[in-house]
DNA sequence: CTTATATATTTTATACTTGAAATATATTTC
DNA sequence: GAAATATATTTCAAGTATAAAATATATAAG
């Protein structure tokens, strides 16, 4: 064959693949929070990022564990507070900075979430048997690298 | 073993790698387009679909080939023929619908994004041989149908 | 100790996103 | 053909997201 197709089509295919599989699950996702617990997906992830730190994040942490802006952290946050889910912490020794966490009820709340979370994924990718999920990950585990612009 | 892991944990794992990975090329292109092309995601994908349709495309069906709500669709339109990128077309025949359709200077300029974009996703999955690529790109596809809440 | 610099966070401006309500136009039904 | 219903799109309210500027505090340098 004089002119085949170059590697960058494969590449491109997967790409738009990726997107578009990720896509539709977030969407599902966000669809069910919102009509099973009338919460979203940015609340979910910072809850789930709480809940895997008992004594609190600094607001810098929970911004890059999340990588997602500090701005947008504030917010969140704001709106968690309001409804009770987390609280402010004052750190000592450091009056610029401030630890988040999750409330007594935040957590309750959360562990609700997190169970459905699961059952949803587990059906959502029901077409992976356990082994190829496996081995999916790890294949993917190997573009990490070179997304560190 | 008593208490082996369930499934679940397996697929799990895999929606939390898809998560990042997607999520890590996409804020990789969104920096690139921002910084190299003043430009963003949602204008981008935007103008690839209209790329592909000359005779352009009616708001609604945008929408729904982007699966981005209506709305949505009317805020990157508005800036991008702000822009004279696009341009809206009377459909004859329904008073109610707009055709949306790229400019001669829209085409130009997305010649050029989508070869920088292109390029990116060849360096960003180079990891990835092209036969891993299709290969992975048919796994994910067995999602599809699953999504479809 | 006082200025310079660095760090933690919030605020701001702008853009994107959604779902729902509003508007305008078409189509169907009686 | 007038009323009811359906469709196409925009507007709206609220939340999410970013980068950059502003603020507050801490640490370093002199």
């Amino acid at each position: 064959m004089v002119n085949p197709e170059p590697d960058s089509k494969s590449r491109l295919r997967l790409w738009l693949r990726l997107l578009k599989t990720s896509r539709g699950i977030e969407a599902t996702l966000r669809e069910r929070l919102r009509v099973e617990f009338n919460s979203t997906l940015p609340r979910f992830d910072v809850m789930a990022a709480l809940m895997r730190h008992e004594d609190g994040l600094r607001m810098s942490e929970l911004a890059g564990g999340l990588k997602v802006s500090n701005g947008n952290v504030t917010g969140i946050i704001e709106r968690l507070v309001e409804d009770d889910m987390v609280e402010r912490v004052a750190v000592k020794g450091d009056r610029r900075a401030t630890k988040v966490r999750l409330t007594r009820g935040g957590k309750v709340h959360f562990e609700k979430l997190a169970e459905a979370h699961e059952a949803w994924i587990d059906e959502l990718l029901s077409a992976f048997a356990p082994e190829d999920a496996d081995y999916l990950s790890a294949q993917l585990q190997s573009v990490e690298d070179q997304t560190h612009d």
